[in-house]
DNA sequence: ACATTGAGCTTACATTTGTAAGCTGAAATT
DNA sequence: AATTTCAGCTTACAAATGTAAGCTCAATGT
């Protein structure tokens, strides 16, 4: 194996190492770097071979999971194409979606409101691109304005979001009770039932 | 001073302390018992006097956190009574609200996913306990079902919490963005607006 | 072929952490 | 007045952490 394939193996296991102690009992600020390094097979100061910092690393993760979520926008809008509801083909594929990579999804989602500035802002990035690019399909499907569009998108994101996460840690009828009670919010923000009294 | 006296004044300096250390870029998991202590006056191991464990600490904040919500509640509806817009002047009380107890809301916001069950758990009731009161309030508003209510109550608190994060951090212009847009998004769940093509 | 590079290692150290053991002195009880 | 209680203290220790210094040795470059 050539020096740069090692290397690059080496910083993909000390990458998934990561992702792979980020779970629902652990954030990323509790990861330590010896811990990861343990858990990546090498030496504690190997890492810095890698990154210089653990925050170097978070950063690269919170890249990935951006990557995940332009993976993600694609697989809905597949799937919206050849069905009915568009709500309810996304959400759903949302869900599925989180389940299998949930750790990174968790890693957003506490990020998001976490504690540091670098994380924070880097996780607004790639939300921020989410959100713009379901606001550039919600303006052509409703011919609404760019700007009220995307206040729309970033209320639905949040929304999503936040039921994926409490979809993330329960069992599977009450994921299917979220699932519906999300798409019920998202119907109402994107007007197709008036809510209370309709 | 009477010995409950004392104990009391010392618990309480404790708590404020933890409060005071919450900050944007501390979070309550990154507390250590002994900077606590230091904070608040006393020895490391003085701690354990009055709290067998830093968890316990949290959930007594997550206590009071839940107080404010009710305060916050009722401040709210104070002001509805005699203005115009109900949601304008929700989401304005809640904007200065969460300015002023910064470091109770950010606690709230960051346990609500984090890394502790029993944190997540608490949180949650205490949030349940204000979308119910919201509910309640907007199931005899429009006259529609509780369970579409609360389901609306859930979105909106939300949207209002996760805007309340991002104004923290915000200057005083973005902050009144943020209002304008919360506003908006209130409006469709409210049904007051069809959103896009209106 | 020899020299250089660099990924990963071992060892080492200063800090910080949680918490156990046990003392003290003033408030409360008898 | 004598005794008990207990909030807060000091001292102590084991564990974990980040990271500096410097070695090794196989892949590269010349």
């Amino acid at each position: 194996m050539s020096r740069a394939e090692q290397k690059e193996k080496t910083r993909r296991a000390i990458i998934n190492a990561a992702f792979q102690q980020l779970s629902a009992d652990k954030s990323f600020a509790s990861l330590s770097l010896r811990e990861v390094a343990r858990e990546a097979g090498i030496a504690p100061t190997s890492f810095y071979r890698h990154f210089t910092d653990m925050d170097e690393l978070g950063l690269t993760l919170v890249d990935e999971a951006g990557l995940m979520l332009r993976q993600l926008m694609r697989q809905a809008r597949q799937r919206i194409v050849h069905n009915r509801s568009v709500i309810q083909t996304s959400v759903e594929t949302f869900m599925e979606f989180i389940l299998e990579h949930s750790n990174v999804f968790r890693l957003l989602l506490r990020e998001r409101s976490g504690t540091s500035p670098a994380f924070r802002s880097a996780v607004a990035r790639e939300i921020q691109h989410f959100c713009a690019e379901l606001a550039d399909y919600l303006r052509k499907e409703n011919k609404s304005s760019a700007e009220m569009a995307l206040i729309q998108a970033e209320a639905m994101v949040i929304l999503v979001f936040h039921a994926g996460a409490d979809a993330l840690d329960a069992s599977d009828e009450v994921r299917q009770r979220i699932t519906v009670k999300t798409i019920q919010q998202l119907r109402w923000l994107a007007g197709g039932t008036k809510p209370p009294a309709g």
